[in-house]
RNA sequence: GCCGAAGUGGCGGAAUGGCAGACGCAGCGGAUUCAAAAUCCGCCGAGGUAACCCCUCGUGUGGGUUCGAGUCCCACCUUCGGUACCA
């Protein structure tokens, strides 16, 4: 103590010792005690990539971090927890490259990830943290795979189309491919390629995966999935086909009551019926044959992205025969255009020109007749000559005239649409029908470096089928599922990680692995992985009960801690992860091992931090910012408060590392008022610090239970500044002051706690309490306003009467100046707000 | 195109419908110092004014509601994110 003044803020110094302290007291370990409340606070686990982590990792941790000790100041018990997504393209990448296996890697980042997140000072509990690839974890990812193909939402599809990287040597998901046709992962092209695939049917969770959303706290998300999921009301019509009893034209629609006007049906080129109705036209049925192969032809060969681009102009020919308008027999063309997607809805469509855009632009380039039958809601005829009219609106004349369903002219649409399907489905031609736009997830992988998909199939072969050269069938179609107590299924020892260009993926290599003899039988293992999703989708579970050899997680683990209340991470996992995550959940509350239907409360995305040029941060554009430099110069509790201070947590912010110093600066001063000057005299304890003391309590508090780090931190900064003026510091102030800093900046508030006399750890204490008369002030200045404009300030009690305030306004001299000589016709009175005279 | 978010000083940003610009960065001036670093104090939207006082304008644009609008409503512009022929 005698050297106090010598002794200055020295991060480098402080940081390691108290991550030991942390460390070897266990501070941070959760502890269910009863009669607590409890608190899950996540981050999403990172990758952990080659390249460290950057300063986008600590932004989000900080604020979950800041979350957690107020938290567990505040006597709830804490779940805060750590890991790593480690299964995934990078590392094996890296493996074909370097022939380095892909364990050996992940484990060296791991390491690298870890020393850089203990580095920044948060409060994990360690002891949870857990590993995707970890064989212990992986056992319950496969289980959990199980637990979906018992109950049929894992299954084979054979002949997909699916898009097919031959880059990467693997199949990917829709969600992995970018709008350009290129892989999200690396950027290379991405074809279409039909091979067996396993898929999750995530289509049965459709309706709870939208319903769910309601109640949840999260922001915009819940737009983007919903979108995602793409619920859409409609009907089916079944349309004949002239020539061809028995045979029928299904087609979804949205707009039901628009069927008077379908002029023409299209078919995608891929739909199952477009050969068998293909010629019909007396004479000529070869040459169309001719021109409806060679297009199906052209069209399988443009990706689905050259396909959806929706500028471009549509294509179709006619197929040469003629569909039945259910609804008054008209007798319309049957086409195939590429505007129409096979995957979607039925793969066919009624063309109503009229009143939707796209068969209007259509129409208009194939000659094809454009039939108005929808009115405005006003009863006037819309003029779809140069564009469909789409809204809905009334049955026009026209329509009812071409209808054999009862259908007045002049009914709302909404209620057409209704009388309509009604009427079909009574004849037998039609009914009402949801479809989505979500797609069964497509769940496996032709990769090494992921979990095996733990199915193995019967093999026909004479002799051993792990002979070079050897003759066998796997029957794929008698998948057999590994059994829960041979589970994990661990991913054979390979030497060469490539692509093998063969959809079997690089696991076929492992013929000693791959086959194996069960009662006489040869036996071959499924050889494709799960996707890196897999791992993600349930660890926050896991994080439950670490440890558990008896199954993913006991149900008092899960009791005890479940849900999570508050998860952070980026917005780029709004769809995928998220919505995955939110499935396996609904499958795992089915299964009964779950008992909420939701598993996460309230959700937050934190803003991207872009480089100092404000562009997204990437090592091509040099502009990548390493948090170690930052540590090495000012200290992690610099970085937490600047990263925290830059803005509001969910904002888009750029870095700027002059910035830095400001935070700086403020732990500084936040050293010397809390080290130099502090007194015991209770008189030191002026009222207006007190005063302010309380206030800056109250703020910080509310502004981290709001998540406004940077307001909080402004707060702070206030009071230290205003320490920093008086000739003493109370004590009580300065010990405060280390108990609201210590969530943002725990290091330095450990230390300063230690040097006013608190026991270790002030992460432990319980945080401070204001007194609400104290952070309400005696006397404000409010503004006096004349006619609205503002003039003057005046100093009242906060809860002056009328009267008062009225008289004191008055008396201001520059309120005279604008009121002398008029009449003061109203006073507008706020107490505490506004003084507003209006004159005239 | 559609869905969502956002536009405030030189910069990051603050502001339950009530004195716009808190807090910080950068900049300018001063104190301290032999000098510097460090520290401390002050100024810091634009225009008018020699200056002070003060006045006018000012939160993307144009309207509106209100005693009073950055904040609410309508229309538009721009940026960012998502999505993309979903019938």
């Amino acid at each position: 103590m005698s050297d106090e003044r010598e002794d200055r803020y020295d991060p480098a110094a402080i940081e390691p010792k108290w991550q030991k302290f942390w460390e070897e007291h266990k501070t941070f370990r959760s502890v269910r005690r009863p009669g607590r409340p409890k608190f899950y606070v996540l981050d999403m686990f990172p990758y952990p990539s080659g390249d460290g982590l950057h300063v986008g990792h600590p932004e989000g941790y900080t604020a979950t971090d800041i979350v957690a000790r107020y938290k567990r100041m505040n006597g709830f018990d804490v779940l805060h927890p750590m890991g790593w997504d480690a299964f995934g393209l990078p590392a094996e990448q890296h493996a074909i490259k370097t022939g380095t296996h892909p364990r050996v890697k992940t484990l060296e980042n791991i390491k690298r990830f870890r020393e850089q997140l203990k580095m920044l000072g948060f409060s994990y509990d360690w002891d949870r943290e857990v590993d995707t690839t970890d064989p212990a974890y992986v056992r319950w990812t496969q289980w959990i795979f199980l637990k979906l193909y018992e109950r049929g939402l894992a299954f084979q599809q054979s002949d997909m189309p699916v898009n097919w990287c031959p880059e990467l040597g693997t199949v990917l998901a829709n969600d992995e491919v970018t709008a350009e046709g290129k892989s999200e992962v690396g950027g290379f092209p991405v074809e279409k390629l039909r091979i067996r695939q396993w898929s999750l049917r995530i289509t049965q969770y459709a309706d709870q995966l939208l319903e769910g959303l309601a109640g949840l706290d999260w922001p915009e998300t819940k737009v983007k999935q919903a979108n995602w999921i793409g619920r859409s009301e409609g009907s089916l019509v079944d349309f004949g086909v002239e020539g061809h009893p028995g045979v029928t034209i299904t087609v979804f629609t949205t707009r039901v009551d628009t069927l008077p006007g379908a002029t023409y049906v299209v078919l995608a080129p891929e739909h199952a019926l477009v050969s068998r109705l293909t010629g019909g036209d007396a004479g000529g049925a070869d040459a169309r044959r001719a021109e409806v192969e060679a297009y199906v032809a052209s069209t399988s060969k443009k990706s689905d992205i050259d396909r959806s681009d929706a500028t471009k102009e549509k294509t179709g020919v006619p197929l040469g025969s003629f569909a039945v308008n259910p609804l008054n027999g008209e007798r319309i063309p049957i086409w195939i255009g590429d505007y129409v997607i096979g995957s979607y809805g039925t793969g066919a469509v009624m063309a109503v020109p009229a009143h939707d855009e796209r068969d209007h632009a259509f129409a208009v380039k194939y000659g094809l007749p454009i039939l108005k039958v929808v009115d405005e809601a006003g009863g006037e005829e819309p003029d779809v000559s140069g564009a469909a009219f789409t809204d809905d609106g009334q049955v026009s004349k026209e329509a009812a005239a071409r209808s054999k369903a009862p259908l007045a002219a002049g009914t709302p649409s909404e209620a057409a649409r209704k009388a309509v399907t009604t009427w079909l489905k009574e004849q037998g031609h039609g009914d009402f029908k949801v479809t989505y736009k979500l797609r069964d997830w497509v769940f496996s992988r032709q990769r090494y470096w992921g979990e095996p998909i733990p199915i193995y199939f019967p093999v026909e072969c004479d002799g051993d089928p792990r002979q070079k050269d050897a003759k066998y069938t796997v029957r794929y179609d008698q998948p057999i599922p590994v059994p829960e107590s041979e589970l994990p299924l661990q991913l054979p020892d390979l030497e060469d990680f490539k692509p093998t260009g063969d959809p079997q993926g690089p696991l076929a290599r492992a013929p000693e692995w791959r086959f194996f003899q069960k009662d006489g039988t040869w036996f071959a293992r499924e050889t494709n992985t799960m996707p890196q999703w897999a791992g993600s989708c349930w660890y926050y579970l896991r994080y439950l009960d670490p440890r558990n050899a008896e199954a993913a997680f006991s149900k008092e683990a899960y009791d005890a801690w479940m849900p999570v209340d508050l998860y952070v991470g980026g917005s780029e996992h709004a769809v995928l992860h998220l919505l995955y995550a939110r499935f396996w959940h609904k499958v795992l509350f089915d299964v009964g091992v779950v008992s909420h239907p939701e598993p996460f409360t309230k959700l937050v995305h934190q803003g991207l931090i872009l480089g100092e040029d404000a562009q997204k941060m990437s090592k091509s554009r040099g502009n990548v910012v390493n948090p170690d430099d930052v540590v090495k110069r000012d200290g992690a509790d610099s970085l937490r408060l600047y990263e925290m201070f830059m803005g509001p947590l969910e904002q888009v912010k750029p870095w700027q590392t002059s910035g830095i110093a400001g935070v700086r600066n403020f732990l500084d001063r936040a050293w010397r008022v809390s080290t130099q000057k502090v007194t015991d005299d209770a008189g030191a304890y002026d009222q207006e610090t007190r005063r302010l003391v309380h206030k800056t309590v109250k703020k910080v508090s509310h502004d981290i239970e709001g998540l406004r780090f940077n307001t909080a931190i402004s707060a702070m900064m206030v009071l230290v500044k205003h320490l920093g003026q008086l000739e003493a510091v109370p004590r009580d102030a300065a010990r405060t002051l280390a108990l609201i800093l210590s969530p943002f900046a725990p290091h330095a508030a450990e230390e300063l706690w230690e040097r006013l006399g608190g026991k270790a750890s002030v992460a432990l204490e319980p945080w401070p309490a204001w007194d609400e008369e104290l952070t309400k002030d005696e006397v404000i200045e409010i503004g006096v306003q004349v006619n609205g404009k503002v003039r003057s300030a005046v100093k009242l009690a906060p809860n002056a009467d009328e009267a008062t305030a009225r008289a004191l306004g008055l008396e201001d001299p520059k309120v005279q100046e604008f009121v002398k000589g008029k009449a003061v016709k109203k006073v507008i009175y706020v107490p505490g707000k506004i003084l507003n005279f209006i004159v005239g």
